[in-house]
DNA sequence: TTGTATGCGTTATCAC
DNA sequence: GTGATAACGCATACAA
C-alpha cells in the first residue's frame, strides 16, 4: 500500500507524463510554465509528501546551505550561548549548523577542521582551544577560500573576520572597580599563558594597577590550566595563605570566581570586606551564588549571531568578489556589580 | 600561483593520465590497482591536498553520514550535556549533528522535523517540547522510514526508540528521603501539565506520600509554565503563605529548586530545619550554592551517547532488516544528598 | 510553454 | 590491472 520509494522530480513527471525540467520549474515557481501544468504539478507533489532532496541540490548547486562550528565544549554556559545565538541566526537564513568539539585539545581540533573541510560546509566559525594559535590547519583554510569567522576565543596571526569583546578593556573595568571600591592588593587569577584573551585580560589587569600607581607583583598571579572551579578554590588557598593581606581577587572567569568563592566562604573570610572578588562572563549562576558575583558581562548569544552574519557576508564576498572580508567586530561587556564587591 | 580549484578525482587522473576509475579504487586502498600506481596516485592527492566531496559521496551512497538533534534549548545544562554525549558518540562513529531549536514552541519543533527530512539526514533523536506529543509531524518521521530516537522528554504514543530515566522512581526517591529526613508536610513543584516527565515526577511524589500514608493535598501542588527561576522564587512566597507550616520542598528541577532556595535564603527560612529542598538533574549550580542543593542526578551526557548509539543501531536495522528496532532504554539515576536536606 | 541535453563527483558494474 | 560507462536527483542553457 505505502509507496516506499522517496518521490523524487521524476517520480512526479512520471506521474503527469511531462518531463522533469518542467517539475523542476514548476516546483520553483518560474514563470514560463502554465497554470494548468503548475498546479497539477504542486498537487501530485502534495499527495506525494514530496520534499526536494537536498543532497543533491547541495551537489548541483556545490553549496551545503550547512556551516560547521568548532568550539572548545559545548558544556559551558558562554559556548553554548555562542551556539544558541549562531543556530538562530543561521536558522533564520536558512543555514544548518553542525556542532563539533575540541575538548580543548590541538590535535582534535584539526581533526575537526579536516573533517569540516572534507564536509564541503559552506564556512566555518571557530572558538580555538587553548593550545592553539596560528596552526597550519586554520592557514588550510584560508588557502582552500573557505569562509572562515573566529569567535572569541582567537589568534591575532590569522587574517579573517573576527567576532571578539576587548577583553584588555573588560579586564581594566574589572579590576578598575575592585580598586574603586577601596581594594589595595588584588591578585589574579589567571588563564593559560597561550590564549589572546587570557593574555589580554592580564594585561587589563595590569594596566588598571598602572593606572592607579599600585606596583605590580608576580607572586599575586596565578595561572590556571584547566579553568575549572577546582582551580579557583586551590589557588585562591594558596593565593590567602602566602598572602594574607590580600583584598580583591579578578580570576579569569565565574567558574574559577565561584571556587574562590567557596574557598572565601568556607574560611569564613568576609566578603567582600575582607577581600572582594569579580569574576569574567556573567554566566546565571554568578547571579543565584551567594554573596552574589560581580562580573563581566560577555553577550555570548549576540556574539554568536554576529559571527554567523559576518560569516553570510564572508561567504556572499567569496562568491560574489572571490575575496574575503576580514572584518572584526567588537562587542561591548557590561561591568555587573554585585554583593562580592559592594562595601 | 595557488590552484583555485578544489582538487578531484578527475583532476588527480589527468595529472597522471590515468582513469578517474582507478584513481578512485587507488584511494580507497582496493586490492585490484598495481602497487605503482597506487603510490603514484597517493602522492598526488597528497601534493594537492585531496579529500573527497562528501556530498558527491552522499549523493552517491544515499547516506549523508549526518544526523540531526532537535532540543528545546542548547542553553541548559542538561540538555547541552545530551548533545554533548550524542556528538562525541557520532563522532567516534564518523557521524556529523546538526543541531536545531524547538525552543519549547510545537511550530517550530514541526518546522525543524520538515527541515531536517528534506536534509535527507540518515536519522532523527528528539527531546520533545513541553506542547507535543504525537504530533503528526511525528508520525511522518516513522511513516517516512527515518530512523527515530526520542530522549528524555517522549511521548507514550510515538512507536520509537526511546532513551530515558525513570522520572517516577526518581521523584519518589526524592520525595521517600525528604519524609525519611522527617518531612511531613511536602509541596511539589511541579512541571506544565503535558509533558511525560512531568507527569511521571508528580506521580512519583504522590505515590512516595501515599507510601508513607501522608494524605496528597493538591494544594500543595504549584505547576510551573515556563519552569525558571523566577518561578522556583515566587511560587516558593506563594507556597510560604498558603501554607507557612510546611517542611519540604520537591522541585521539578534544580533551576526551580535554586529559586527556592533564593526565597527561603532571602525570609531566612532555615534550610533544612524549617524547609528541607531537594531538586532535580544535578547541574553543577547545586554543588555551589549555599546551601548545597540535593538532587537527583540525571546522566544526561550517558544519555545523549546511548540515543546515539540506538539511533545508529536503528539506522542499520533499516537499511538491512527494512524496519525499526523500538527499544527502550532507561538510565539509572542517583540520589544526591546535600545540605539542603541534611538535618 | 515544454522538453532535451548536460554536468556536478563519486562509485559500481562490467568489459577489456 | 585498468578503464569506459552508467547512475544518483536536480538545475540550467538551450532547442523546439
Amino acid at each position: 500500500m505505502k509507496e516506499s520509494k522517496v518521490p523524487t522530480l521524476k517520480s512526479i513527471a512520471e506521474k503527469l507524463n511531462i518531463s522533469v525540467t518542467t517539475v523542476s520549474k514548476a516546483l520553483k515557481g518560474y514563470s514560463d510554465v502554465s497554470p494548468v501544468t503548475r498546479q497539477k504539478v504542486l498537487d501530485i507533489a502534495e499527495e506525494l509528501n514530496y520534499t526536494p532532496n537536498s543532497i543533491a541540490v547541495n551537489f548541483r548547486t556545490k553549496q551545503s546551505k550547512t556551516i560547521g562550528i568548532i568550539i572548545p565544549e559545548v558544556v559551558h554556559h558562554f559556548f553554548s550561548s555562542i551556539i544558541n545565538g549562531v543556530i538562530e541566526e543561521a536558522e533564520r537564513q536558512n543555514y544548518f549548523v553542525i556542532i563539533l568539539q575540541s575538548n580543548e585539545n590541538k590535535e582534535m581540533e584539526k581533526k575537526q577542521v579536516e573533517l569540516l573541510i572534507s564536509k564541503r560546509v559552506d564556512g566555518i566559525i571557530m572558538s580555538l582551544s587553548n593550545q592553539s594559535n596560528d596552526e597550519d590547519y586554520l592557514k588550510k583554510i584560508i588557502d582552500r577560500n573557505i569562509p572562515l569567522v573566529l569567535i572569541d576565543k582567537i589568534s591575532k596571526l590569522i587574517d579573517c573576520s573576527k567576532v571578539i569583546i576587548d577583553d584588555k578593556k573588560a579586564a581594566f573595568d574589572a579590576v578598575n572597580h575592585l580598586i574603586n571600591i577601596g581594594c589595595k592588593k588584588i591578585a589574579h587569577i589567571r588563564g593559560p599563558l597561550n590564549p589572546q584573551n587570557s593574555i589580554d585580560r592580564f594585561l587589563g589587569y595590569k594596566t588598571a594597577l598602572d593606572h592607579h600607581n599600585i606596583p605590580f607583583d608576580s607572586s599575586l598571579v596565578y595561572p590556571c590550566k584547566r579553568v575549572c572551579y577546582e582551580e579557583g578554590y586551590d589557588f585562591t588557598k594558596q593565593l590567602m595563605n602566602d598572602h594574607p593581606d590580600v583584598d580583591g581577587i579578578f580570576a579569569i572567569t565565574d567558574l574559577v570566581a565561584v571556587g574562590a568563592l567557596t574557598y572565601l566562604n568556607d574560611q569564613q573570610i568576609k566578603i567582600p570586606n575582607q577581600v572582594a572578588v569579580i569574576g569574567f562572563s556573567n554566566w546565571f549562576m554568578s547571579s543565584v551564588i551567594s554573596p552574589k558575583l560581580s562580573t563581566i558581562d560577555q553577550p555570548g548569544f549576540k556574539m554568536g549571531a554576529q559571527a554567523f552574519l559576518l560569516l553570510k557576508e564572508e561567504m556572499e564576498s567569496m562568491r560574489n568578489a572571490g575575496k574575503r572580508v576580514c572584518k572584526t567586530i567588537t562587542l561591548n561587556t557590561d561591568l555587573i556589580i554585585r554583593e562580592s564587591t559592594s562595601k
